[in-house]
DNA sequence: TTGATAACGATAATCATTATCAATAAGGTG
DNA sequence: CACCTTATTGATAATGATTATCGTTATCAA
C-alpha cells in the first residue's frame, strides 16, 4: 500500500520553500484529496483519513487544505454560505469554471479557452492585471430541465 | 422629505404579486440601499436606517434586503467567507461583473456582452438553461501594480 | 542527541446569518 | 369602522463552518 503519488514530491518542495515541515498529517490530507478525484468536502476527508489515522484533527484537515491550496495543488470551491468543497488540481495552472444546477446542486465543469481570453482583454482594459478568476454559471441541468417544467425557481 | 424614488412602485408590484404585505421598513431598506447608490453592509444600512426609524431590527434588514434581491431590485455580492454586501440594480435585469484587486481589495464593475453570449452558448452545449451566473476576477488594479513591483501573488 | 519551535489535537471562540417567538400591524371581510 | 387572520417585526438565541487558542508532540538543524 502506500503508493507514492507524485504531487507527494511536488508538495515536499513547496513546503521546502516555505520553510514549512513535512508531517505525515499533510501528506494523508493530500493523499485522500487525490484519492477522491472529486469535489470533496472537509468532513468526508477527515472521515475518510481517520480510518487510517484515527488521531488526526478536524483543525489540521482544514489547516491542510487550505496549505495545499496555497501550493497550488488544490483549490477551493465555495458557494454562497455552502461548506467549502476541495478538489487536487491534475496539474498547477490547472483551471476551469461551474455549472452549477440551482435546482438539484449538480456541479459540472467546463473550461474554454475563448471565454479565459476574453476575460484577460476585459482585465486589460480596466487596467487590471488578472491573475486568477471565479465564474459560476447558475440555471438548470438537462435532467431538471426535463423533469420540472415549472420555472419557478424558487431558492432558500 | 421623503422623496418618490420609482422603485418603491416596482417593488410594491412585486410585494403585491407575492402576497406579501407592505411596510414601512420594507421601503426604508430598499430607499437607504437606492441612496447609497454603491456596495454596502448590512451593518451599513442597518445604521443608516435606524437614525430615520430607531427601532428596526437588524435581521429585518438583512431580511428585507434578500426579499428585494428576489424582487430583482438588488443583487448580492458575497466573495469568499466576507460579509455580504448589496446593491441597488439601476434596472431589473440590470447585471454586471466584477474585477476585483487582491492588494488593496477594490471593487470594480464591467459589462460585456460580448461575455455574456460566450457564456450563454457554453452553457447551452452542456446542456444548461442558464438563469444568472457571477464572474468575479482577481488581480492587481493599475494602482497596485504602480505601488507595488512584487508579484508574489499565487496564480491558479 | 538535543533544543527551538512548527505543527498537532482538542476544544473554545468567532461572527455573519438564520431561526424562534411573542407582540404588532397589514389588509381583507362583514 | 371594527374585527379577524396571519404576515411581519424586533429582540435574541441558535446555527454552523471556520479560526484561534493552548498545552503537547514531533520535526529537523545544529
Amino acid at each position: 500500500m502506500a503508493r507514492k503519488i507524485k504531487q507527494i514530491e511536488t508538495f515536499g518542495n513547496f513546503l521546502d520553500s516555505q520553510k514549512k515541515r513535512k508531517t505525515e498529517q499533510r501528506n494523508e490530507v493530500l493523499k485522500a484529496l487525490v484519492a477522491s478525484g472529486k469535489h470533496t468536502s472537509v468532513d468526508e476527508l477527515y472521515l475518510g483519513i481517520k480510518t487510517k489515522m484515527p488521531t488526526i484533527g478536524y483543525a489540521t484537515v482544514c489547516r491542510n487544505l487550505k496549505l495545499l491550496c496555497e501550493s497550488g495543488l488544490a483549490r477551493e470551491i465555495k458557494i454562497g454560505n455552502q461548506k467549502s468543497l476541495y478538489e487536487a488540481k491534475k496539474d498547477v495552472g490547472d483551471h476551469h469554471d461551474h455549472l452549477i444546477c440551482t435546482h438539484c446542486g449538480r456541479l459540472e465543469e467546463f473550461f474554454n479557452s475563448e471565454l479565459e481570453d476574453l476575460q484577460e482583454k476585459i482585465a486589460a482594459e480596466k487596467g487590471f492585471s488578472p491573475l486568477r478568476h471565479k465564474l459560476e454559471i447558475y440555471g438548470f441541468c438537462r435532467q431538471c430541465q426535463l423533469k420540472e417544467h415549472k420555472t419557478n425557481e424558487r431558492i432558500d
